[in-house]
DNA sequence: CCCGCCAAATTTGTCTGACAACTTAGAATG
DNA sequence: CATTCTAAGTTGTCAGACAAATTTGGCGGG
């Protein structure tokens, strides 16, 4: 029983910890994919905790693809973290300050691929592409009769159209990236969303955005998708401007 | 000692199985946040294996964040396999005739990215960012001269690109992107591609994007950003006709 | 001197048992 | 009925043992 346990954070398991400190000092160290980390042995005497706990840390890093282990061999660096997989947290503490220039960002992000995904989808959609748009649609159109929520139908819209692109990567892309901004739907889908008609509003784009699919237009489908984006940050209180090309802005050379 | 462990393949652990099977069933089920997991021993006693194997398997788990723990509580569901992060492998077995059509997807993923982040580097890029470019270019400059390998100065410049736009999930995206397709530029660099040209033809792209980047010039940089990967995909022998915006496909309606 | 073989040492993978730390459920009391 | 307490259950950590795989070093032969 080690005497610092006790006073363990309850968020802080040792074994979190460790896969952390050693995430952080393969990154530090810039290790090309090859090179063997120190033996379980010498990672418990320098940690000071039991082997149960590096084997654990190992594991979460063997899940994130930065480490691979051969029975008799040894640990060794395969990518660096964030290399192997693609997480919307951002290195370091989340501060107060930061979240909002984090959602912009993220929109920022989205806003590239959703509107390239709907040039996409206009090309390629199919019946049943269309009939799970219209599906979603018609909960959200429910939702607003009856002010209920309907969070889960709009991201489902938004993973429809990445299906009717035909391209899986970009249609789990949108999966995971739905997800993560589960929370940005709230404002939007709430008793004040309702009566402030921003779901109302929120439908209107994507019926553009379905409209501008089931025609085939490409271009009409990049331009509904990129306004509803902007109309969806808008409600967020981000500022979109910065996304358009517009004039262009001051250069700091 | 478990009889079966001497018939074990080596590239599949215990642990490996146990999480991979863990997480097939969260996702088959369509478990919501929160639902809670059977305990370590029922899963135990359901694998047959031991209570470590299961705390690895967990660990993993916890590490694609589809998995929380709480000490004396038990295990519950946090996101589906997918939600949590984002990886390029796709779910299932890869076969060889998969392969041509999965990169092809995730070029085309890159394609959308890479083209919008063209267009906002254009717009914000710094002194920093731009000699940053310069400077990868000059390594395969050099490297064009010399014959020799430049695949991580090629990654460099987009990842460079990327931070150009000031928008730091960007930026990890990319790095994300180029760690997953260093593969993809071997033919470009290596003996063959230098003799075949295809090393020099890229370079020249390199320096249209750069030069649009420069002058500020959105509409430019997406179109030289577009160029490339255009290129790029037919020197690997994949179709990129697929992602323009040409004659309308057939519509299965 | 070099190469191949073999045994011993080392290292990861799995199992088992014990105890600590935390949570939950049920019973008892006011 | 609400609150408190206790026991049972569950995860977190430690330690030891053995299995399975790899690495290293020594020895012998060509």
């Amino acid at each position: 029983m080690s005497g610092g346990a006790g006073k363990r954070l309850r968020s802080a398991r040792l074994s979190d910890e460790v896969a952390e400190k050693l995430a952080h000092w393969i990154l530090a160290e810039k290790f090309a994919p090859g090179v063997q980390l120190p033996t379980e042995k010498t990672l418990c005497e320098r940690f000071g905790v039991s082997r149960a706990v590096i084997r654990e840390a190992i594991s979460r890093l063997k899940a994130d693809g930065c480490v691979t282990t051969r029975q008799g061999a040894g640990a060794f660096v395969a990518a660096l973290p964030g290399e192997a997989s693609f997480r919307l947290a951002a290195p370091g503490p989340v501060t107060v300050e930061t979240l909002p220039r984090e959602l912009s960002d993220v929109f920022e992000l989205r806003y590239l691929m959703e509107t390239g995904a709907a040039e996409l989808a206009a090309m390629r959609r199919t019946a049943a592409d269309l009939a799970r748009m219209a599906s979603a649609m018609e909960r959200m159109r429910r939702a607003i009769e009856l002010g209920t929520d309907a969070v889960a139908d709009d991201d489902e819209f938004h993973v429809a159209v990445a299906a009717a692109t035909q391209n899986p990567q970009l249609a789990r892309f949108q999966a995971f990236m739905g997800h993560q901004l589960t929370d940005s739907r709230v404002p939007t889908w709430n008793q004040t969303g309702h009566q402030a008609g921003r779901a109302r509003r929120a439908q209107q784009e994507h019926e553009e955005i379905y409209h501008a699919i089931a025609t085939g237009d490409p271009v009409a489908a990049r331009n509904a998708a990129a306004a509803h984006l902007v109309e969806a940050a808008t409600r967020l209180g981000l500022d979109p401007t910065r996304w358009r090309v517009t004039d262009q802005e001051e250069k700091g050379e």
